[in-house]
DNA sequence: GAATAAAGTTGACGAAGCGTCACTTGTTTG
DNA sequence: CAAACAAGTGACGCTTCGTCAACTTTATTC
């Protein structure tokens, strides 16, 4: 029997079931955190979902904390797939500044929408720790593309570690806030964002 | 025995033993959270520093969580404080913008440097949660006061719900970044954060 | 100020969860 | 196919937790 390498699926069988259990301990976890929120959730409770042994979890993870990281981890690395393509396709710094408030808006929502019809009350699992390496390379490489983009339309950011920061925190805390309303409102929080960065509160008030 | 009754002091011995066995067991906890970090801190670790015993740990805190927040909350009250003084001096949008920058950015050096002198390797203690009361009466103090110094300088801010919140996100990462370099520059971080708030990132470049 | 009531403290105890490890089961290798 | 190896299993000892009946201290009553 010929067998072709399907790219990324494990070799033997030892490898495919590893994979296939490190799999269902994530599925499992998100469910339960889900359910019964993180704080209240055992290691107990999580194995107990999938038909694996108590020892078998550590194995995988040496703690409900790290099961989270992964979980934390698979999103931040969405949300950098997202991101790439917002890269990928801005021609000026506004374009990107604007798509990418806007990618992350829509992950928000979406990433949000998926947690409540899971029938969690509680909301404490969507605070995305900052000091992960994922977040810090997402950090890394909006940085980046903003000096990169910058060089592109010839102009000098000043500090643009704090102007990333200052990116970073705007789309966190609208983005909780935008959350928080009925409809959730994807268009006008980017729009806000997006405004705000570029223009200053300035470009955002009247003369009454 | 005349005795005056001194403002703020409790009255009888019941109320006096009460009160400093409350604060016993925050002072044991400030330490021990400094010297372990907060997820390595068992109730007992924090009893033991005092000459209470385990029991009455719970007759004042339900958890090292609930002791937790009520250090944050002693944190959040002082900067409530100085961020009174601000409100009252400001005269200008701007002055009020800058002046608020400058007060948190202070804060968070200071706090800091405590957290550090104390030993403490273990960063975590810093990450103050948000959706604490007191931090979200913190927030409705910004965003009144915002609205507040707009309507004297005869001005409509748009969303001042949401510039609260972008207000709040710029500190709070821009202020992270800040204490990580050396030196901690206070003027530079409130200088930037006050810039791009006001007049957005286009004021901060140059054409090069 | 003695007797009584109320409030608060104490530390031992059972419950719950944790992480480990000697043993079993299943897979790969030669 | 047998030896070697990797991974799975669950009972066990240990730590921490929160409670509570007994006790001590403070307040109130007459």
């Amino acid at each position: 029997m010929v067998s072709l390498t399907q790219p990324g699926a494990a070799r033997g069988k030892r490898a495919k079931t590893k994979a296939a259990n490190r799999e269902a301990i994530l599925v499992a976890a998100r469910q339960v955190f889900a359910r019964i929120g993180f704080d209240a959730t055992t290691v107990r409770d999580i194995i107990r979902e999938t038909d694996l042994a108590s020892g078998t979890f550590y194995n995988y993870f040496r703690s409900k904390e790290e099961v989270f990281e992964a979980l934390a981890d698979q999103s931040a690395r969405r949300f950098r797939d997202r991101l790439q393509d917002v890269r990928e396709k801005a021609t000026s710094f506004e374009e990107y500044i604007s798509a990418a408030f806007r990618t992350y808006f829509s992950f928000l929502e979406t990433e949000n929408a998926e947690a409540i019809q899971g029938g969690a009350p509680h909301t404490g699992l969507i605070g995305v720790r900052v000091d992960t390496p994922e977040m810090h390379a997402i950090f890394v490489e909006i940085r980046t593309d903003l000096e990169k983009v910058a060089r592109t339309a010839e102009i000098s950011l000043g500090d643009s570690e704090y102007l990333t920061a200052a990116a970073i925190g705007i789309a966190r805390e609208v983005g909780d806030h935008m959350l928080q309303r009925r409809p959730v409102d994807v268009d006008s929080a980017t729009q806000f964002a997006t405004r705000l960065m570029l223009d200053g509160a300035k470009a955002l008030w009247e003369r009454t």
